[in-house]
DNA sequence: CGATGGAGAGAGCATTGCTCTCGTTTCAGT
DNA sequence: ACTGAAACGAGAGCAATGCTCTCTCCATCG
């Protein structure tokens, strides 16, 4: 982890008792936090709080994350590496189509989410601390996205992805041949806005979901995001 | 207003002295709330601040606002009904095809969010007080969606939205077909799938972009929303 | 063994949301 | 026009928060 307090732990995990100990402390702090979250919401996890569930007294846990936003920058980092997982999970020894690939996905994000709302909230929803994504946070950011994208260069690649090159606009190349460059090769500009596409769809159909914006509109979220991600999923493969 | 402290304003607006004064207050707190929103987020609207500004003291707020988050749901309110409010100006005799006005929506709707970036995220990020919506949101809520209903509406009755009637599963068309009785006559099923497509596109995208979660990804915004935009008008009316 | 510095405790400061009480002002019904 | 009721603003006060400072202890490393 990138965020304790001052000394930087030594890389060999367990050292010291001391060293050892402080890991320990670090991670059951974040727990408690974590669990703090779930039950009342980003706003109620107060480091005094968290404290006295610990039997410890606040300014002691000032040792482990020098304020309160550290606390909320290392729980968004767990976060963002809980949904990389679980989407990775959904994925792993799956080898088939790239459009049922794509819904497992989407359901595996989609569960992650219902099951830990206030965490998909911390990452996906506004940004808390005043705004400040700490440089921390964009490596396991990127981890479920490389998913995608993954998806897209295989598709590419099988040839199960169909495709006619379109001219885009020159900006908006440049964005995605940058993109391509880094983390897409052979995926052409047409399936990038595709898979832009899909991928702020999934997110803003989670979000209306879990933020409520559908309430009384759509009653069985279960087919109604199932339904309407195969469709995504259809259009990223065939572009209808 | 409907989230005013016990008494409810009589029907007649500008009747007693009393009367005028509390409405020109209650307007100033909020006032006075959506500038300390937007320049420091909305954690930092305490009633103490706003009072202070405002040359009172604290408790005398309460006589307007009886809690904090009554002050962030009018807040909500008022800005639903903005985003509302640029929506519907954006559409104002204009008349051009249904990709177009489409299109002018999400600029519209954009640039409100851009403008109010503290304000989008009360109302599209994470539900802030403690997670409730109370029912006199819903209605400014439903506002600007109701612009793309209309949207659909015409389209579809003009015969400019394409259309083949695709077999759904049955829990999703009773849903849509609630929803079409509700606000949506005469556009099928296919077609609110689309345009719920394109809505949780449209808001994902408008997140990411003021969440940061294409920072180092996009660097030119405005080309690629517009063109995203643009795409996913071209769907929303041919169905790819 | 002895110096260093990490660890936890405790007191304290400014700030917050909210409640209660107390005069004062305004309104409405007679 | 008078009077009782209600609204209003001020002030004090309570419990809680984030964070700082100081103090003492003890593991660690030379």
């Amino acid at each position: 982890m990138l965020t304790e307090a001052a000394p930087p732990e030594p890389a060999n995990a367990s050292r010291t008792a001391r060293a050892r100990a402080r890991a320990e402390l670090t991670q059951e702090i974040k727990d408690v936090a974590r669990r703090r979250l779930a039950e009342t919401g980003s706003a109620s996890i107060s480091l005094r709080s968290v404290a006295r569930e610990l039997g410890m007294v606040s300014s002691a846990v000032y040792r482990y994350f020098p304020s309160h936003d550290d606390l909320l920058t290392a729980l968004i980092i767990d976060a963002y590496d809980a949904v990389g997982a679980a989407g990775e999970r959904s994925l792993e020894g799956v080898h088939g189509s790239v459009a049922m690939r794509w819904l497992r996905l989407c359901e595996a994000i989609r569960n992650w989410a219902k099951a830990n709302p206030h965490e998909y909230a911390l990452i996906y929803g506004s940004p808390v601390p005043g705004y400040r994504a700490p440089a921390d946070t964009v490596a396991p950011a990127a981890r479920v996205s490389l998913l995608l994208l993954g998806l897209l260069i295989d598709g590419v690649g099988s040839g199960e992805i169909a495709f006619a090159e379109e001219p885009m606009p020159r900006p908006v190349h440049a964005d995605l041949a940058a993109l391509r460059a880094l983390a897409a090769e052979g995926v052409p500009d047409v399936v990038l806005c595709r898979g832009l596409a899909v991928w702020a769809q999934l997110f803003g159909t989670v979000s209306f979901e879990l933020f409520g914006h559908l309430h009384n509109v759509v009653h069985d979220y279960d087919a109604m995001f199932r339904h309407q991600m195969r469709r995504a999923g259809r259009y990223l493969v065939t572009g209808a």
